[in-house]
DNA sequence: CGACAAATTGTTAGCGCTGTCATTTTGCAT
DNA sequence: ATGCAAAATGACAGCGCTAACAATTTGTCG
């Protein structure tokens, strides 16, 4: 079954069916609807190896995973993989190893053999800034999700600061002042923002700033234990605790309840993500709703307007990065200190 | 950059570079070597499309995912990939419709537009008899993940019964006699092996079955804090309940303890799966491990093998399922009875 | 050393499309 | 009707590789 078939069954030339199947202009829409029927009587699809090896592109975008959450993979590969359907592209993953000394040369050199037409990259390997030096280079379109570094280009992002600082005064405003923060890795654009808006939302409550009341997190439950014994153990403990995700969150809960304290009446907790995990945990955790997927599937369809769009030679900084909502969740953690 | 370049650079024909490119025999050593040394040297690496058109085989293979936990989907793309990569292969990614009436169809239909030389299914999807059917009426290679319907074909599994045979005298052995079990969707194979684990780990502890202890869950957290609706108002309520996975385990917890019972003083709950989740929450869940990972891994290494292998004639039905361990993991959540 | 088989290497024809350019048809003003 | 530009359609080369087959080189044995 190919194009011949098709055509001749159409009555037509090849190239005009190559024409209806591309979509292009100048085909009488007569001639179109001939040969739109006689690809669904044959059923006919075209072979994206032919279609690649003829024209300039393989239809076909990569998404780069480093090392998110499983969570986050999943939304992320759902809302790539569904805005990409929609378009006729396909999805190629590339993972490279947790410790890669070369990132860079491992993106690369994925996109010189898969042959991609664009790329999509999520946290934390889209924050590395050698990496997107070197997609540069190669001038491969590229989309970010949650570009934090100013870099200019296409993206998609919550305003994480501004997110945190609302979590800090949805604290203050329950009446707490002592207020612990567990941070990410250092490597994580976010981190550093969530951590941001911590000290913002602080700023407005007129709460001093306190560098004992921040732990160093890598955004993994065991980092929430390890902050338990840290904060926990304080003679003068905080009455609620801000973990920058909602991993970190749990496993402080852990920690807490433990050591027999009451959540929320002894302790507030908070976490950012809104994943599955915050609503299984108990008590429910309040956090911050990241909405990953459709973030995913709106940086797919800026990425593939990219590359169709034909003044696409506007350097890539005239593209903004799109801001998406992230709304508090609150749920049962927190609640007014000291009860 | 293309076969030419190298071939000249290399004083060789493209043929001969062609063979070396894809392992064939009959090339002496010291050519062999002088064309790694030209592929080195000019950084080549095959057009994926050209060799799609002019070869057999796309080096492709597709996995489908129909509505997995986030858990269980990042786990099995990651083992996909990983081994498609060491084999030169990529994986593109097919996700149908929650909804989707004719689910045999939309995978038919992917097979044909993608060109996928072998296909990975995981749970449910690979439950579906009729979509198998349809791939096997295409003549295309599957690798089923839990297939546990006893169909011929490749695939790697758990013994899911056993397993859950394990876990009810792991309860027993504590004193339990009293013991609920909270079940998954129909449709999915492994729900039902779990059942009959369930059945079967009572009758080897001499405990009659009783209907009213076993509670139709959809492997939902929902699910399990419908359970606790159901289990914890009776006037009799079981003293451990086993939730066949790890997501109804947790929701039947808060119902637990929402209602301010003991766990696992007065009531003992088990999980399966060993997702993240089961470590996060409080106490941590007593569970069974599933490696998803590996053998996701293993099945696409056997899908593979099963289209290089010259005698791709033999029927698949010779060709056996491959059984992982599955091993108690004993946590927080399972103690003796009515202490 | 010559003959013959085996091992190695090369030549060439597509694979099924898209892009370029040529050709035909159509619409419309004259 | 007639001519001409614009719209629609077609012919054909070639994308970069593999498969089939042809040609050459190498090794072995009498």
């Amino acid at each position: 079954m190919t194009i011949d078939d098709v055509a001749s069954h159409a009555g037509v030339s090849i190239k005009t069916v190559s024409r209806v199947l591309n979509k292009e202009p100048n085909v009488r829409p007569s001639t179109r609807e001939r040969v739109e029927k006689a690809v669904r009587e044959l059923d006919y699809s075209p072979h994206p190896s032919a279609r690649g090896l003829a024209g300039a592109r393989s239809r076909m975008i990569g998404l780069i995973y480093d090392n998110p959450s499983p969570n986050y993979l999943a939304q992320a590969v759902t809302g790539a993989l569904q805005a990409s359907e929609a378009a006729g592209y396909a999805v190629s993953l590339f993972a490279p190893e947790h410790d890669d000394a070369d990132l860079p040369t491992s993106v690369a050199r994925f996109a010189a053999q898969s042959r991609v037409d664009a790329m999509l990259l999520i946290p934390p390997v889209g924050d590395v800034p050698a990496v997107l030096d070197a997609l540069d280079e190669m001038d491969l379109t590229y989309a970010r999700v949650a570009p934090l570094d100013g870099r200019p280009g296409i993206g998609v992002a919550i305003d994480d600061r501004m997110a945190s600082a609302m979590v800090i005064e949805h604290l203050t405003g329950l009446g707490h002042a002592r207020i612990g923060f567990i941070t990410g890795p250092e490597n994580h654009g976010a981190a550093s923002a969530r951590l941001d808006g911590y000290r913002l939302g602080l700023a407005r409550s007129e709460i001093d700033y306190a560098a004992e009341l921040v732990f160093a997190g890598r955004f993994d439950a065991e980092s929430g234990r390890r902050a338990a014994d840290h904060f926990l153990e304080m003679d003068d403990p905080p009455t609620a605790i801000f973990a920058s995700n909602d991993e970190m969150a749990a496993g402080l809960m852990q920690g807490a309840l433990e050591r027999g304290w009451k959540v929320p009446e002894q302790l507030s907790i908070a976490g950012f993500d809104d994943t599955p995990l915050s609503r299984a945990v108990w008590p429910a955790l309040t956090t911050v709703r990241q909405p990953i997927r459709p973030m995913v599937y709106r940086a797919t369809e800026l990425l593939l307007e990219a590359i169709h769009d034909p003044d696409r030679d506007a350097p890539q900084s005239e593209r903004g990065v799109e801001v998406f909502d992230a709304p508090l969740v609150v749920r049962d953690t927190t609640a007014p200190p000291g009860r």
